[in-house]
DNA sequence: GATGGGGATTCCAGCAGCTGGAAGGTCAAG
DNA sequence: CTTGACCTTCCAGCTGCTGGAATCCCCATC
């Protein structure tokens, strides 16, 4: 199928599709015209990626996962470490936006919302 | 003074600081050869924006931040509104985070994580 | 005056992960 | 034979820096 209809059914952007192939993720066939040929495989493949790319892996990730689901000699620990490093990683990102978003709220409490100059929330930024 | 010593009195790396002048942040005045001369006004406003960029504003929105900060006549409102906005931003961010922190907990609970090639972890990425 | 070191300057390139656009080739329908 | 929807490649740009090269400046020491 062309790539129009593997965009389709994988639900990535053609261009999307183009760029992994291009970092070297897949390498769909080619037919005589040079347009690209995919196999229902492929179209899997891409899906994968999608979601593995959704759950927030990155293009790395995604790599050495589509490695391992492409061995079938694979095994499970090695599958369920890369997840948890990833796990960690979301975890700590989380962690981060809290933070934030309690320093925020507490600068947006303090500020009346007036139309006079006085504001909390620039002063809070400019010496915390 | 020096854009070293601005640098250590900011916490920003010094390449940080010539990127924010070069999109138009900020113009400190310049010696005879060619320096950056850096008031104490531009410290300050130096460390503005490196804990606006610490509560994850963009550029853009610092840029607009800085003008509010700078702008005596300013309305606490107007602030209060972009600080609202950037809140909401960092929220729905959390919540997308949390949503794919619950789906690899999932996954990965599901996964023995042994020598064997079955993984629920790649079953699930291949068909959600 | 030469030299050495630690500044400073500019500009160019690259990171992730696409996305848009230009310029052109291909194919089926009318 | 033309139209329009596809496909191709390549180049540029987005965010927010960061690294490196080549060069210049200032100050201290010999």
């Amino acid at each position: 199928m062309n790539i129009g209809e593997a965009s389709r059914r994988s639900g990535l952007p053609a261009k999307t599709i183009r760029y992994y192939e291009q970092i070297g993720l897949m390498t769909p066939a080619r037919r005589d015209n040079d347009y690209r040929d995919y196999a229902e495989r492929d179209v899997h493949e891409l899906r994968f990626v999608a979601r593995a790319r959704a759950l927030g892996f990155s293009i790395e990730e995604c790599r050495r996962l589509l490695a391992l689901y492409r061995d079938r000699t694979r095994s499970s620990a090695d599958v369920r470490e890369a997840a948890e490093r990833h796990l960690a990683q979301i975890r700590s990102k989380i962690a981060e936006l809290r933070e934030m978003e309690r320093t925020l709220n507490r600068l947006i409490d303090a500020c009346h919302g007036d139309d006079k100059p006085d504001c909390p929330i620039l002063d809070g930024l400019a010496s915390e």
